[in-house]
DNA sequence: TGAAATGTTGGGGCG
DNA sequence: ACGCCCCAACATTTC
């Protein structure tokens, strides 16, 4: 019987997986690999990392009660494949397609030499799926996500037969004990309880409450989405699903926001997949030459929720608390670094990136060039966004303030979010004095923002 | 997936 | 009772 490698990148899952389905098509014996890349050693370390590792030992353990294993090894992906082919006596190696254009080229070249099979996408929809007429990709959301919607999904996902190899005779590393992050248990378990509890609850005031910062009206999927350990077509079935059950308007309307959120994930893919330089670049040719500002006591202030802004100080500290930050306050911080401060979109990017525990180069990197104002379908550059108007919309008694920034705790709601306004004697009597226990607004809001549309003004007019 | 500036309207105070 | 003014509330325009 002939054996298929199953090369396991952003598929961590045994769950809707086309790749998998592929390599254990016409009975062949699967074995699961994955590959330590050294290209990735700078991700050590972060909260991405950890949920990797943890994952990976739990997909071990779940192919250990299949009789077999999850084989590691570090290396070169070329030489390793090369390595496990012939150990295995495999015949082919199957793996999900990635639009990152690291991938794309390592993938390329595998493939000249070795038998590798691309198939399906860590979105709903390959990236070349989804074109205009004319064939060339979209760049405006709301006519993609028209011709998303379109597509037929296909049928739903089904438990399917899977055969792995006792893969004991394979030598694999040993992964490191690493134990989940608290607020995201790596397990594709998780995933799927996740996505029934917030089917079952959270969807139908999704539209509403998603933008809340102090409640936890979001799927809070995103970790999963992005290695795979939920197939996000599974996501759109349930999504669909709920849509179509929705007992109003309201619940409908969450059902469909939740839906274009997911379509989103696919526009960014897609974005990368047909305009790579972006990861270098703006999109927008004439917003390449903002002259921005270079402040390093300012930027560590932004890293470190030390603004003056509770809202921005919010999230950049549940960020690096928890590898994790509400959208609302991912728009909130990203616009307050580049509108507020001036400092370059890629710079935020890159912190991100780094904290991020569902970080996505495409996602990520859409987020910000959108927030800038600089991308495909961005917001326009004079959008920018006030932190106390922010917070008084999706923050409004400001507990998710007092919860991320503790010397705030006491400073009652009609100040919670301009603590700087707050009389003297008060001050004193919180054990909350500005300039002292919380930093004073490291810019003038207004001012700031007549100095960032000046900026990028010039910038248009170059 | 904004916010500020500016314009318009209409109710009510007041001479 | 009438006209004038003020200004809040809402709408529109502008950045």
């Amino acid at each position: 019987m002939e054996n298929a490698i199953w090369w396991i990148r952003r598929d961590q899952r045994l769950d809707d997986n086309a790749a998998l389905l592929a390599a254990a098509a016409n009975g062949r014996g699967v074995i699961a690999l994955f590959i330590l890349d050294p290209a990735f050693d700078s991700n050590r370390g972060t909260p991405r990392h950890t949920f990797l590792l943890a994952a990976l030992t739990h997909l071990d353990g779940a192919l250990r009660q299949r009789g077999s294993r999850l084989v590691v090894r570090a290396g070169e992906p070329l030489e390793v494949l090369r390595e496990v082919l012939a150990e295995s006596k495999a015949a082919a190696i199957y793996a999900e397609g990635d639009v990152s254009p690291y991938a794309r080229r390592r993938d390329e070249a595998i493939g000249k030499q070795l038998p590798l099979h691309l198939t399906g996408s860590a979105g709903v929809f390959p990236p070349a799926a989804v074109l205009k007429a004319d064939g060339r990709p979209y760049t405006v959301f709301t006519a993609y996500s028209k011709a998303w919607r379109a597509v037929p999904l296909g049928l739903p996902p089904g438990a399917a037969p899977l055969a792995f190899l006792p893969a004991a005779r394979l030598d694999s590393l040993d992964l490191p004990n690493t134990p989940s992050l608290s607020l995201f248990p790596a397990t594709e378990g998780e995933a799927q309880r996740r996505l029934e509890v917030f089917c079952a609850e959270k969807v139908g005031t999704y539209a509403f409450q998603r933008e809340r910062m102090d409640m936890e009206g979001t799927s809070q999927l995103s970790p999963y989405l992005h290695f795979g350990l939920l197939s996000a077509r599974r996501a759109v079935f349930a999504a669909r699903r709920a849509a179509e059950s929705a007992a109003d308007g309201e619940s409908r309307r969450g059902a469909e926001s939740w839906l274009n959120e997911l379509i989103w994930r696919d526009f960014y893919q897609m974005i990368l997949y047909h305009f790579p330089f972006v990861l270098k670049t703006a999109f927008r040719a004439d917003l390449r030459q903002i002259n921005w500002r270079e402040s390093e006591a300012d930027q560590r202030a932004w890293q470190s929720g030390l603004t003056g802004f509770p809202v921005v100080d919010a999230g950049m500290r549940q960020l690096a608390a928890t590898g994790w930050m509400h959208n609302r306050a991912r728009m909130i911080t990203a616009s307050f670094l580049v509108k507020d401060l001036l400092i370059n979109w890629q710079e935020g990017e890159r912190w991100f990136m780094q904290h991020l525990v569902d970080g996505d180069a495409a996602c990520n990197n859409g987020g910000w060039q959108w927030t800038a104002g600089v991308g495909t379908d961005a917001a326009p550059y004079f959008r920018v966004f006030n932190p106390r108007l922010q917070g008084e919309k999706f923050d409004p008694q400001g507990d998710y303030v007092r919860r991320w920034v503790p010397e705030l705790a006491r400073v009652p709601g009609q100040y919670i979010h301009q603590p700087e306004l707050m009389a003297e004697r008060m001050q004193t009597e919180l054990k909350c004095v500005i300039g002292r226990d919380y930093p004073r607004p490291v810019v003038d809001h207004a001012q700031a923002r007549q100095r960032a549309l000046a900026v990028y003004k010039a910038a248009r007019q170059k």
